[in-house]
DNA sequence: GCAAAAGTGTTCATACTACACCCATGT
DNA sequence: ACATGGGTGTAGTATGAACACTTTTGC
């Protein structure tokens, strides 16, 4: 969509094929060289950064749309993607946008659109390995960049709470869940594994006790290869158990009373 | 809404009042007398049960209009209330409806309506006790049933999907957060909410081990005073730590690594 | 041999599980 | 006295937390 005429249309008649009042903001959380950042991009004519998003097809189900959202922005396939949150409380989620808020801003004029009504989001995550991200941008969009999770800056509307929301799920999560299949290589370290797990919780755990849990619940197994890694021991390699990691990724991990 | 006009007026302007594509379907749990139910409507024109659910104004936020309608269906304000999945993938919900699928059922013609539109649900559930509420039927509706959960018949479109996830979701998080406050009188003995908790749970739990987990939490304290009970020894009574309680909800229980 | 990172085992404390007997009450 | 439900404690097991030294490797 770069067109004059497409962006046109889209303004002036996006409503017929896209659902109005609902958009997908993926939060997409990319962790490469032992960081984890999220996608940020900009918006032209509000002139901040914000979260990639999209608008649901009329004859499309809410995950191929949440997929195709995806896939368009980073160019991914068949990644973890798991909704968490409809957002519709704060002020900027139940007022109208008003024409001026957006008119001109983009070079042309619009006196109504459907584009200004009231929009609630829906809530996504995403992990992605970053590395392998082709960001693609817009019309509406001119830049990105992958942002620190402990650095993000004010982003637009009720945005900032969204990512909030989502690390804390994602953080909540990986006690219940196994992570990581779309994150690693293949054949991974205990090194990797752990400092993935390290960075998304944002705190230190224990290499040993890590250690021992992941194989005590048979997520994965030791491989009779090493990695040379330069001056240092050979870490031996690992891989999923594919079974075990489906099971808990669909029954979870736990439970007590 | 009753009136002939109220109705007519709903079915082709109700989108002015309200937004289009989007619902909200509560699952209202109710508790009382040891059993575990939920409210169930039948729908005139489908000729079938189906859960309680409406639209959001347009300048409600959503947790207002999750309130809102569950209060008008039930009497009830200030209950247990939390959204928990948007449905936007069955077949039912990526298709517009046929206007014959529902013209003509109410007694009267429509040949077009935003009602015929697609639309997706956000799920919620409720935890009240039953036994104070007042069930409110409308045009739509002409009969209520509070129905076990483990006996629900063939609902509407995908609403069998909503209830089981909303009972799995109550199911995973009574083990994060504390429950009962709104389902049990102010002073409760032991028994009773040892009974509360397996019945939502579906299953036995060693009363012992049960009340003891209570206490060390913190979440309820013992009364200096007893309840008669005919001929059985008189048990004593607890109360909430509402403090703890409080916390426990907010920040939830539990966390390892 | 040295610097840097990997690998590994044990102890202690806590939490969960399982289990059975006595007590209080009204009739 | 008896039937019914309420109340309580302990021992065994499993799980999590804390913790430090040795090994490998390339230079």
């Amino acid at each position: 969509m770069n067109s004059q005429e497409e962006i046109n249309d889209f303004v002036r008649d996006g409503y017929k094929q896209y659902l109005p009042h609902l958009t997908i903001d993926p939060v997409i959380f990319g962790y490469h060289d032992q960081q984890l950042k999220i996608l940020l991009l900009k918006w032209i004519g509000y002139d901040g950064w914000g979260l990639p998003g999209g608008f649901i097809k009329r004859r499309e189900s809410l995950s191929e749309a949440a997929h195709r959202i995806l896939q368009d922005r980073t160019g991914l396939e068949s990644v973890f993607l798991q909704q968490f949150q409809v957002f519709g409380d704060s002020p900027y989620r139940v007022k109208e946008r008003s024409p001026g808020e957006v008119s001109g801003k983009y070079g042309f004029v619009v006196e109504d659109s459907w584009l200004f009504e009231r929009t609630l989001s829906i809530g996504y995550f995403a992990l992605v390995d970053y590395s392998k991200v082709t960001v693609t941008t817009d019309f509406f969009t001119n830049a990105h960049q992958w942002c620190d999770v402990n650095e993000v800056p004010a982003l637009l509307f009720d945005q900032n709470e969204v990512v909030d929301k989502a690390l804390i799920t994602l953080r909540h999560q990986i006690y219940h869940q196994p992570i990581g299949y779309n994150l690693l290589p293949e054949k991974f370290t205990l090194p990797e594994i752990h400092k993935l797990y390290e960075t998304i919780l944002g705190k230190e755990l224990d290499p040993r006790n890590f250690a021992k849990k992941l194989v005590v619940l048979g997520l994965i197994k030791k491989l009779d290869e090493q990695r040379a890694i330069g001056p240092h021991r050979s870490p031996y390699l690992y891989q999923f158990e594919k079974e075990a990691y489906e099971y808990a990724l669909k029954h979870g991990i736990v439970h007590t009373y």
